[in-house]
RNA sequence: GCCGCUAUAGCUCAGUAGGUAGAGCGUAUCCUUGGUAAGGAUAAGGUCACCGGUUCAAUCCCGGUUAGCGGCUCCA
């Protein structure tokens, strides 16, 4: 008897009922036997030992996809929980998942484990990497499941199996001596595994609630060629030397002080980046209708409660009293935009409203959350609330999702998207959120972009679609978002005059761009890895002199280019060139120009180019051209 | 907030097995006026994060606080 597989690519094959999805890919192609790791058998992900029997679709895995590399990652975390389990007798094992970029495993163990420990543990993979041991699945009732694990003191994965759901199907992998609770797929045998590292080590909570009991992590990584890994720590390493943190304090960007913590001070150069990301930013929204506005910092109680903040944000704010009433530092700024929208009346002929406030909010983060500019207890939200008719949803969200795709393409950034619906603590009905849900697939699904969803990650008065850009290096960063609210409107009675003369609820769009310009600013730090392109370096042209003789000339140059609208800074110090030079170039400044008596002489300027070098005497004239034609095209 | 680690000059870091500290870079002054990634000399600069305890004596040992780092959790 002959079943029927459809592959990927939409050919059906016969093949006799029972052949393993192994020996129908070694039929594919050799080259892909060799590389699979696992498989998708009618949308469920199998073994490459799991046999056919019947008419089935099939999608065979390998590391060049995102399934194949999570199978691959944990099956790394078995081999890493076997060496442990080895190394450390009386362990017990908590959960060990492939996460993005590697795994990682949650051992209770009695003493925390040490760096070197670590380097014991990987040769100990190593071991059962070369023994090539068969990862073998093992279907078992909840009862021998049970059993098992209460005779070896698995506590944890006791609790795992009381928690699966009635009808589940109970497997467990063995490889050699080592067996584990777990859903797979795995890797065929130990010895897929080629290139395997622990990262880091760290305390977790089991199952990530602080109430249970700190187990020990172990982060790791795998990949199936040294080069791939190679690779990847060299990326790390790039990461590191990109630190906002460090290049902020290098470059004099900014600053974080004991006396507050999560609060960031600018300096001068970090201002100029500030400030010339809110004079785009200005400009854009002004070309797309926005207005601007600002409001209070601080504003009653009784307003945060109709705002519905105090009872779902509370955790999050910090709280004063003035002349015995309570009062609240915002950590939103809707509530002081629709303030400004009730203050009068409005027709239908005037919406959409689009107004744009960047609005500083604090919010309260754990101390042990606070990261740099990327996590802060106060920042700024390039925020913008649009009022507007239920028939213009579509439209606007279409309109900033184009407002969007602007901005993230100017600094050279890709991005994807993300839809969230309703969480658990919400406001308003199911039906007003299916419907508000709906309006964002549908403006998402109009622009035909790709989107993910992710259930239950919306704000508490609206599903949201947000932006992840990914940097130069590969990393992705929320920014952008942009939640529909039929909410607010309805706790401050908001309205609008329709045709009919009757007052009608308008709907809201809350939405940013870049997010908070704090964390887009520590983005931009690390993308740009501290070397801004001109329109945003904080110095653009630094004025080299090689001798004092040419200390009125550059003084000159100096004045010339502010007058033409370009930051300059003068080194006359009584310094070699080379010195100058080398510590330009740390500076990471866009262009350096040489003043000596020749230059001086013949009224030119000797360019030296970020990035290209000595690029030879030119014009004054010339060169302000130049880079004024690099700030107007954002170079 | 929780777990682990850390805190010495503006920055990066050494050091004292308990007897109040040092380097490089940076800064200042002087010499040098040098053409594309570090010229030389001299000097200043530290309540060794803060508060307590142990001790004849604490930067060092102990406890606490604060802040930072790596995670967990959460998020712009």
């Amino acid at each position: 008897m002959a079943v029927k597989v459809i592959l990927k690519d939409g050919s059906v094959k016969d093949y006799p009922r029972g052949t393993t999805v192994m020996d129908i890919t070694r039929n594919i192609s050799e080259g892909l036997a060799r590389n699979a790791l696992g498989a998708k058998l009618n949308g469920k992900k199998v073994d490459l030992s799991t046999p056919v029997n019947e008419d089935s679709t099939l999608e065979i895995f390998t590391f060049d996809s995102e399934e194949g590399r999570d199978l691959y990652r944990h099956s790394t975390a078995h081999i890493m929980a076997q060496a442990v389990g080895h190394l450390f007798p009386g362990v017990r094992f908590g959960i060990g998942p492939a996460i993005s970029e590697g795994f990682y495993y949650d051992f209770d163990v009695p003493e925390n484990f040490s760096p070197e420990d670590m380097a014991r543990i990987e040769e100990e993979m190593e071991r059962i990497i070369k023994e090539d041991l068969p990862f073998e699945r093992i279907e078992v009732s909840r009862q021998e499941a049970l059993k098992m694990f209460e005779a070896s003191g698995e506590k944890y994965k006791v609790e795992l199996i009381n928690d699966l759901p009635e009808d589940a199907v109970i497997s467990c992998y063995r490889q050699g001596d080592f067996i584990d609770l777990c859903a797979g797929p795995h890797v065929p045998s130990t010895g897929k595994i080629k290139s395997a590292k622990l990262l880091s080590l760290a305390g977790a909570y089991w199952r990530g609630s602080e109430k249970n009991k700190m187990l020990q992590r172990i982060y790791g990584t795998s990949f199936p060629k040294k080069s791939l890994l190679d690779e990847y720590i060299f990326r790390i390493e790039e990461a590191k030397k990109r630190d906002h943190r460090k290049l902020g304090t290098e470059l004099d960007l900014f600053s974080m002080q004991d006396e507050g913590p999560g609060f960031p001070f600018f300096h001068p150069k970090g201002m100029i980046l500030r400030n010339e990301l809110e004079s785009f930013w200005r400009e854009e929204h002004k070309r797309a209708g926005y207005d601007e506005i600002r409001t209070p910092v601080i504003l009653n109680r009784a307003m945060w409660e109709q705002s519905g903040h105090w009872d779902h944000y509370r955790e999050n704010m910090y709280f004063t009293k003035i002349d015995d009433i309570d009062f609240a530092v915002k950590p939103m700024n809707c509530p002081g935009s629709i303030l400004i929208y009730r203050s009068k009346l409005h027709s239908y002929r005037d919406l959409p409203i689009r107004m744009a406030e960047l609005g500083l909010v604090h919010r309260h983060e754990l101390s042990g959350a606070l990261h740099g500019l990327m996590r802060v207890r106060c920042f700024t939200q390039d925020d913008a609330h649009i009022f507007m008719l239920p028939s213009q949803i579509t439209e606007e969200i279409i309109g900033v999702i184009d407002l969007i795709d602007r901005f993230y393409k100017v600094f050279g950034f890709e991005y994807h998207v993300e839809l969230s619906t309703k969480p658990e603590k919400s406001m308003g009905s199911d039906e007003i959120w299916d419907m508000a849900t709906e309006a964002l697939k549908k403006a998402i699904e109009a622009r035909g972009m790709e989107y993910k969803i992710n259930e239950g990650d919306g704000a508490f008065y609206g599903p949201k679609i947000d932006f992840h850009l990914r940097d130069c290096i590969g990393r992705t960063w929320q920014c952008g978002t942009i939640q529909l609210d039929f909410q607010m409107p309805e706790k401050f009675a908001l309205n609008y005059i329709g045709e009919d003369g009757q007052k009608h609820r308008p709907v809201m769009i809350h939405r940013v761009v870049f997010g908070s310009i704090e964390r887009f600013i520590g983005i931009l730090i690390e993308h740009f890895a501290g070397a801004f392109p001109a329109w945003l370096a904080p110095v653009q042209v630094k004025l080299l002199t090689v001798t004092d003789r040419g200390l009125d000339y550059a003084e000159e140059i100096r004045k010339a280019m502010l007058q033409n609208g370009i930051r300059p800074e003068v080194d006359g110090r009584n310094e070699k060139i080379g010195y100058k030079i080398r510590e330009a170039q740390m500076e990471k400044v866009p262009y350096m120009l040489v003043i000596g008596d020749r230059e001086v002489e013949n009224k030119t300027v000797a360019v030296r180019k970020r990035g290209e070098g000595d690029k030879g005497a030119v014009d004054l004239q010339e060169f302000i051209e130049t880079v004024q034609e690099d700030i107007r095209l954002k170079r």
